[in-house]
DNA sequence: AGTACTGTTGTGACC
DNA sequence: CGGTCACAACAGTAC
């Protein structure tokens, strides 16, 4: 093992190692990086690279869109590095960092490892064992933090080190760390890359849950060849990784989300005065806000950089200009928010259980959690057969609702949806209308959206489904008023629910209304549930019908809500983490409560336990409420039928999963 | 300590 | 059409 001496004397060979920071312009570790080799001039080495993660391949929910950006913003990063240097492009290494360096090291004579760290649990944990390793192999480890206006574990500290769970604790906490940085200049040169031979076999990545299998119509080939298929350590295509094609028109890359910003920063007007819940989310073209979040995602574009370009003008503003929170640098601070509560909670802030600051609510659908770890697992308890309809229903946008609808659909083939109608969504999925998990609809959100973010996705669903950060559950989304508010015309439904693009705008929202007659004339009929598309004989397309009374859905939730409010459990109570919150509900209160018995919190133990198999094979049973509606509609009460047929769907893919 | 106010983004009745 | 208010009522913050 060579001293630390010899690395900080001899010629520098160094590895940049590109994550989430996908850019040249402000870049704290980049720029770190290239110091380390200046001295050094024409000796010194350079290797640009990104490494795979089996974790983002097959852990996290990635889909097409999401790939594609990803894609999109590599391959505008490798000509980047190439314009600087003919020499140069980014090393795309098909191998997990955590087998890979090691071998890496060696075989480059590596001396330093510059990379932007993590801030995530799971990403923290990595980059932990990465400079382990690198220490283990005498090279010297340089990180930068450059993800967030501040750095995420700094501002947790000034605030009181406890977690940022309000937008005036982080301006509070901000302002004791001082000014955001200004942004970093694009570096001018760059130094040569060295020998790029790689003498040594892959080490493929052992047995992980595959979430994304579902993604791919092709062979999974990510795992390859070290280099890729050419061995030329190109950005891989779609096709390489077996993923169906990407739908969304929205491209990544340093380059486009720089003019973009470049457009933006012309309507100084917009720029000043944004705010943010003044903007329609039902426009569509152009969209009303920046579609600038996917670039921060992906470090395409430097939040630091949006941020000063945008107080300039705000600072040199004439007119009356928009102030945090609403203001366009108050959304940036809410993404702070976000990251200090994700740095602070690590991977209980992912979920309801074990979370002290999010609210244990009895929602349907639950999620699945290892009593080992104290982890959610991924899958999931179907507690009712009714709501895992609405659930399924939600996900397709086929529940009958056209706003809802339209938007579910719009986030499925573009990836992106305004910030409002992701509200609509979310409040409409869980406190709002079915009851289901947030956990369920953050999972579908991770998925399809390309902009997603871990920390501001989870936190904007337990903000909607008031289990933290908001608290109004009353304030209640109504999906035809809210889409009405913006949108009286109903383009936005018409766009993405064509089935529906002749009905008079008197009932583009609620289109059961309108007469049999006037559905015939405008050539869809109003009926079933979405599964069917076309009606006697592909005469008339179809349309479900509002697959419940929102009204009642919405008075049932809000109960629930008063309920669970009152009863005050967090993630962390005692009661929830051993089971016994049970106790504290009635047995027809909404959500997965019937019986004493039953496995811990909303969760299930392993299926060797008791109770677990009894209670995902019940038929659905109604709440109190439910019942006395049901049988105030149906004379002599009516217990619906489970859906038997999506059950034994769910239970099969839980059993695959489990021997897999 | 207790009270009043406010909180990025609700709805629907009423004038 | 636009503004105001009740609805039923949470929780962090300021005083």
């Amino acid at each position: 093992m060579p001293p630390k001496s010899t690395a900080a004397t001899s010629s520098p060979r160094v590895i940049y190692w590109f994550r989430t920071d996908l850019r040249l312009h402000d870049s704290p570790a980049l720029s770190t990086a290239l110091s380390l080799c200046k001295p050094h001039k024409s000796s010194a080495v350079l290797y640009p690279i990104w490494t795979w993660d089996p974790h983002y391949v097959y852990h996290a929910r990635v889909g097409p869109n999401r790939w594609q950006f990803l894609l999109d913003s590599q391959s505008d990063l490798s000509a980047s590095l190439t314009k600087l240097n003919p020499k140069q492009k980014l090393l795309v290494i098909r191998e997990a960092p955590q087998t890979l360096f090691p071998k890496l090291f060696r075989e480059w004579g590596i001396t330093h490892l510059c990379f932007e760290r993590d801030s995530d649990a799971y990403g923290k944990g990595r980059d932990d064992e990465v400079v382990k390793l690198a220490e283990k192999a005498g090279v010297e480890v340089v990180t930068e933090y450059g993800r967030t206006l501040w750095d995420s574990d700094a501002l947790v500290r000034e605030n009181g080190g406890k977690p940022t769970m309000s937008i005036t604790q982080v301006e509070k906490a901000g302002a004791k760390i001082g000014d955001v940085p200004r942004p970093i200049e694009v570096p001018k040169s760059l130094p040569d890359p060295g020998d790029t031979k790689l003498g040594f076999q892959m080490e493929k990545p052992g047995k992980i849950p595959d979430f994304n299998e579902k993604q791919r119509d092709g062979e999974d080939r990510s795992y390859g060849e070290l280099s890729g298929p050419k061995g030329d350590f190109a950005v891989p295509t779609m096709e390489e990784l077996g993923m169906k094609k990407a739908t969304t028109p929205h491209r990544g890359g340093e380059t486009i989300a720089l003019e973009m910003l470049d457009e933006l920063m012309k309507d100084v007007d917009y720029v000043a005065t944004f705010e943010k819940p003044k903007t329609a989310p039902t426009a569509f073209e152009p969209q009303a806000t920046t579609l600038l979040s996917p670039h921060l995602h992906f470090g395409t574009l430097s939040v630091r950089e949006f941020y000063w370009r945008t107080q300039d003008i705000v600072d040199k503003y004439k007119g009356t200009a928009s102030k945090p929170p609403t203001s366009l640098t108050g959304q940036l601070l809410f993404r702070d928010m976000y990251f200090g509560a994700q740095a602070s909670l690590a991977y209980a802030f992912g979920q309801t259980y074990n979370n002290p600051q999010c609210r244990f609510i009895p929602w349907h659908l639950p999620s699945e959690i290892d009593e080992k770890t104290g982890l959610v697992t991924g899958k999931y308890l179907v507690d009712s057969a009714e709501a895992e309809q609405y659930f399924i229903r939600w996900r397709e946008g086929r529940t009958g609702f056209p706003f809802i609808d339209a938007l579910m659909r719009q986030l499925k083939s573009e990836g992106w949806i305004h910030h409002l109608g992701r509200h609509m969504v979310a409040c409409f999925l869980t406190r709002g209308g079915c009851y289901v998990d947030w956990e369920r609809g953050a999972e579908v959100f991770e998925e399809w959206l390309i902009d997603h973010e871990a920390a501001c996705n989870i936190g904007n669903w337990q903000w909607l489904s008031c289990t933290a950060f908001y608290a109004q559950f009353y304030r209640c989304y109504s999906p035809v008023a809210f889409g009405q508010k913006w949108d009286k015309e109903g383009k936005f439904v018409r766009r993405f629910v064509p089935e529906l693009k002749d009905f008079d705008k008197k009932y583009i929202y609620e289109p059961h209304k309108a007469p049999v007659a006037d559905q015939k004339k405008w050539g869809c009929l109003i009926k079933g549930d979405g599964t069917e598309t076309e009606a006697d004989g592909g005469k008339f397309q179809m349309y479900p019908k509002p697959m419940f009374d929102f009204a009642e859905r919405r008075e049932i939730c809000i109960q629930g809500m008063k309920r669970a409010y009152s009863v005050g459990l967090y993630g962390n109570d005692e009661r929830v983490l051993n089971g016994t919150w049970r106790e504290l509900f009635p047995d027809d209160a909404e959500g997965p409560t019937s019986g004493k018995k039953g496995p811990p919190g909303a969760m299930v133990e392993h299926e060797d336990a008791d109770g677990t198999e009894e209670i995902s094979h019940q038929p659905p049973e109604l709440s109190g409420q439910e019942k006395k509606k049901a049988a105030a509609k149906k004379p002599g009460g009516h217990k619906r039928d489970a859906s038997q047929g999506t059950l034994d769907g769910i239970v099969t893919r839980k059993k695959k999963k489990e021997s897999a």
